[in-house]
Parts: structure tokens; sequence; C-alpha cells
RNA sequence: GGAGAAGGGCAGACAGGCGCAGACGGUCGCACAAGGUCGCACUGAGGAAAGUCCGGACUCCGUGGGCAGGAUGCUCGCUAACGGCGAGGUGGCGUGAGCCAUGGAAGGGCCAUAGAAACGAAAACCGCCUGAAAGCUUAGGUUGUCUUAAGUGAGUAGGGCAAGGAUGGAAAGGUGAGGUAAGAGCUCACCAGCAGUGCAGUGAUACACUGGCUUGGUAACCCACAUCCGGAGCAAGGUCAAGCAGGGGUUGGGUCGCUCUACCCUCAUUCCCCGGGUAGGCCGCAUAGACAGAUGCCUGUCUAUUACAGGAUCCGGCUUAUAGCCCUUCUCCGUAU
RNA sequence: GUGGCUAUAGCUCAGUUGGAAGAGCGCCUGACUGUGGAUCAGGGUGCCGAGGGUUCAAAUCCCUCUAGCCACC
């Protein structure tokens, strides 16, 4: 019950957020169905194809080729997407399927990018996203 | 203080917050399954985790032998093993601390072009030394189809030499003296190198004496000798089970580049071939350990957002990448005492 | 991950004991033609993926990197 009480003071300033083993996008079947059918926004650093799931949550997954760097590049843009993802999840569209792909040029100023700059263009996406949506709702 | 040489170390730290993986303990769940959920506590990438260049462990392939093939290469030691490391020997470079290299008298191959000649005690372009003759001319003796002298032919042909020049990456010991027509290990002294003997050392080798005077380079060419290596690789391999539907074939199969000897299995549930369908879990697998694959972000302080960079069967090395520093030992130069 | 292969002209490829790098197509120049095509004649387009080493000498032999490609659940 102590536990409750610290939860509930670090709600006061900011919220809480997990990053569940739901959320992850891991079955080939989801991601090969998603490449079928799925619909796609992008900008300079990443591509954005998604789908409807019938979920009340969004899953994820990131796809880096091999061509954008080493292995500890991979990794951490990987984790920024990640985090990104986590933090601010009440800027993502919720039900979704999302695959999150690496473009080039983000690979070119990769070194000199900073967690801040990459997860601003993945929210500009995201929000691209819940727009589009909603107007296709209303046609 | 400056310029170097060798070796070693750190690889952001601390505090707070959010988040992730595993194990453990609760809890939901028919249930010691999968999965979800909770957590004041525990564990959670590197010096190179990389390249995959070596060596093992481990696993499967039926046993043994031979050939082929591959690796290493001064010596000794360390090691599970190694192409690794340590110490030593020899040679070269550097004022020095140090650094780099290491089989050429078993045999064969190759050394283009240039050059006389490129490993055969061979060869002769210029050169050095020696050095003709026929013929011709002149003069004389003599009148014969004769002969003497000088000149010319010619410093030519021929012979001797391997000193010097020229070529080349490299020219067959080097320097000096004697010697000779000119020269030459032709002879002598010293030096280099080779062989033998003695002695010291486990050994590579060192030292001393004696001898004949002397036969390049290339084994990251073949290769000799010594030592070692069977082949594949965790996508190895083992095991469990659902679904569906099994069918057919004959001397075939039993790891390998080749080969030999012996052996084993086998007319079908298992091996081989073909068709359909498809799906995987667990073990292997670890005191980090997954199977769409765990380390990120924020705030404060310290110069600090800051190099190279992220495990995938595991170890021992090597190689390559690397910000900013720190420590130890040593060398040379300058100044002061 | 494990095991392999390749890199030579603008493109596709040759290049065997190490001795000054070629073919086809394309390209450029000239001739023929009113112009173009076709045809004929001529031309090199090259730091042999990068850096070291062995050698007198390296596309070739050895080592280390960098790119690209393939096979195996």
């Amino acid at each position: 019950m102590e536990i409750s009480v610290i939860t509930s003071n670090i709600d006061d300033g900011r919220k809480r957020f997990k990053f569940r083993k739901r959320e992850r996008l891991k079955l080939r079947s989801d991601i090969s169905l998603l490449f079928e059918s799925g619909r796609s926004v992008q900008n300079e650093d990443f591509v954005i194809v998604y789908r409807k799931n019938r979920l009340d949550y969004s899953r994820i997954a990131v796809a880096v080729k091999r061509k954008f760097g080493k292995a500890n590049r991979r990794n951490k843009l990987r984790r920024w997407v990640r985090e990104c993802f986590r933090t601010s999840s009440d800027r993502v569209p919720k039900g979704y399927d999302l695959l999150v792909i690496a473009r080039k040029p983000l690979s070119v100023k990769f070194k000199t990018s900073t967690y801040w700059s990459v997860s601003k263009s993945l929210i500009e996406l995201f929000e691209r996203i819940i727009n589009e949506e909603s107007n296709t709702r209303n046609h």
C-alpha cells in the first residue's frame, strides 16, 4: 500500500509509462499482413506502416537495415524509437499495429543527431496518422 | 625543461526518477504448462564483445591403413593446444633506450631488358701486354724462275690477362704488399666467409687451432628435413509431440579428394528416392543470456551531449578500430647545483 | 551465426610457372552523304578495390582492411 502512495506522488508530476511485452509486434504473420494491407506515412527520417488491429492498444516493431550502420548504431536507434513510443503514448494512435522503418538520410546524420530530434520527427508522424485516420472516417 | 623508447591501467563517476531482460518469490489460471500480473531485494555486454586469422573444448559422421593435400620453420622453455607468449643466439638499423629480420653446401626451376658473360671456372666489347706472315716498295749482291737489308703490311691477324671501364638489383671474396711482358689467391699479411677438430653450453651458437684459398639471389618458387593435422560444424546434434494420408522403387546405403583391406545394415515403422502438407516446443544454453532477439531517457554536480563500439555454443591467443587521460622504468640533449 | 566466392576500360569479361595489360559492345575523331543511319579508317578511355610486405621487379606471391554476393534453419 506504501507503493501506491509513491506512484501516486509521481503521478502528480508526470505520468508513469510502461512498455509491456504485449505491445511488441513479434509474429511473422502479423508483419506480413502489415505489408499486404497496411497504409503508410513518411518523412525524411522514417517510414511508418500502420494497420488497424482489433485490440485496445497499439503494437510496434522497428526495422533497421544492416546498411544503416554497425550493430551499435542500429541498437541505439531501436532503443530511441521504443523509448519515444513509451514516453509519449498519449500521442500515439491507439489500436494500431505500427512498423517503423529507418530511412537512409537518417543514417547519414545519425552521428550528430540526439534523442530529442529523433523523437520529434517520430511524433510528427504519429500525429499525421491520427489526422489521416480521422479524415477517412469523416468521409 | 625538451625530444624520444618500452610496458601497464581506466574506458565516465556519484545521487534521484521513469523504463527493459532474466532468475527468484507471491498471485490469476483445470495446472509444477503457456501466458498475464505484483516486486523495499538479486543479476544484467567489451578491451576490443569486431574480423573469423589460428588453436582447443563440445557434437555428429562405420573401423583401420596408404597416397594426395594443408600448416609451422634460428634455439630452448611455457601451455590443454597453437601460426601465441617469454628468454636466448646471429645479422641489420639507430648517438642511445630500443626496433626489425631469421632453413640456400640434398636436388631441380627461375633471374626479363641491358650486358662479353647471370652460376657452366665459363666468357672477351673497350682495354692492358705480347706480337707474326704473305704481298708490295726501295737499295745492294748477282744474271738465277736466286738472295740480303730496310721500309711498308701493322701495333693488323694470332696469342696471353681478368687488374681497370661500360651494363645491371647482383659480375664470383675485400684491402695492402710482393710478383709479372701484362696480370691473376700466383704468393704473403690482415679481415670476411666455408670445412674439420678441440673446448664451453640442454641447444641455436661463441671462442681457439688447423686446412684448402672461396661454389650469388630467390624456399611469402617447387622442395628436402623435422614436428603436427580425418571431415564437417550449435543453422552441429539430441529429444518430445499434434495434425494429415501416406505412396512407390531395387542391390542399394553406410562423412570425406583418391584408393585399399576387413566389416555392418537392408525388400521396409527406421535407410534411399518421390509426392502432399507444414509447426513447432524443449535440451544443447552457461552465476548476462534471448529467439522479431534485454542497457535507453530525464534532473543535478564534477571540464563531461562527446572515442572505437553491443554478447548469440563456450574458452586461449592474434589482428584491426579507438576520444580523453593516468602510472612505472629507461635513453639522449640543454640548464642549475 | 557458420562456411564460402568475387573485385581489371563507361558495361560484360580474358589475363597459368612474376618481366612494361587485352577482347567484344559502347564512346571520340575523320571519310562517304544535302542530313542521319549503316559502312570504312584511326584513337586510348586503366594508380588492375585500399594499405603494407617478400622480390632487382607484383594485376599475379603473402598479410591486413573495405565493399558486394552466395549457401546452410
